[in-house]
DNA sequence: GTTACTACCTGTAGCTACTACAGGTTCAAG
DNA sequence: CTTGAACCTGTAGTAGCTACAGGTAGTAAC
């Protein structure tokens, strides 16, 4: 069984070493057992684990739903219907989140529609901001 | 000249009254008179001026965006060019963060799609997030 | 004048999810 | 045996607030 050290972690997964001490540190990862010096040792189950929050995490779900989502699993009782909740539970955030930026997208655009650059000092765009 | 109280500014702008001593303390609102007993005593410029951080904030300009706002608006030396500038990139920013979230919505609601639900254990969501 | 109540005051700690040190130790190669 | 990279711990910083604790000021009624 291989153990690699904290920076060949990092290169397999793509987290930096202070983040995963990170998680070590909030318990989403387990601590590793030490080499004699005091280095990190990790395994294959450690980098399969990293990669699940890391994967998680570029979906856009909080640590609190990844450690939610791993104690699922780690507990062996869930279904697929209850993981499936989460992640539409997720998926709705996301597109509130869409719907709020298209909003300001839309605020902004017609915003600066108003204004035509120049060399003038009263600008629309600030009286706009203004009111 | 009316003043009012830092409540009644906080109602008047809809900012709470933490959030009008934060941007005290961070320099985006000037220190306030004070009444004999030490309350802040706020006038029509103030109410003015929140506004415009507020209405800033609302479009999702950072506070030290704001703050560069609000020195060129002080300096009295900004064009409408420059002003239109700041805010052209802040709507690149806006649209950046934009396409990310759809990805990320795309990226979702794919993975949601290859689960049907039901009590099995063996979950494809969760395949998906270890891979 | 006193009581009661709200509004205000300062200062500090907490939130998310990291990131960036400082100042030291261990490991591996030559 | 020495060098240099990789590792260690612990703490503080980031954005933009928010939430206390523990106290004081203002005001209205009695």
């Amino acid at each position: 069984m291989p153990q690699i050290t904290i920076g060949k972690l990092s290169e397999k997964t793509g987290c930096h070493i202070e983040t995963i001490r990170y998680y070590e540190r909030i318990g989403l990862l387990r601590k590793p057992p030490r080499s004699t010096g005091g280095h990190r040792l990790y395994g294959d189950a450690d980098i399969r684990q990293l990669t699940f929050v890391r994967r998680s995490r570029e979906l856009g779900f909080t640590l609190e739903v990844v450690r939610n989502l791993l104690s699922h699993i780690d507990g062996g009782d869930h279904t697929c219907a209850e993981i499936k909740a989460i992640a539409l539970d997720h998926l709705t955030e996301v597109r509130r989140k869409l719907a709020e930026l298209k909003r300001l997208e839309r605020g902004l655009k017609d915003m600066i529609a108003t204004c035509e650059g120049g060399d003038a000092t009263d600008c629309p765009i600030l009286e706009e901001l203004y009111a």
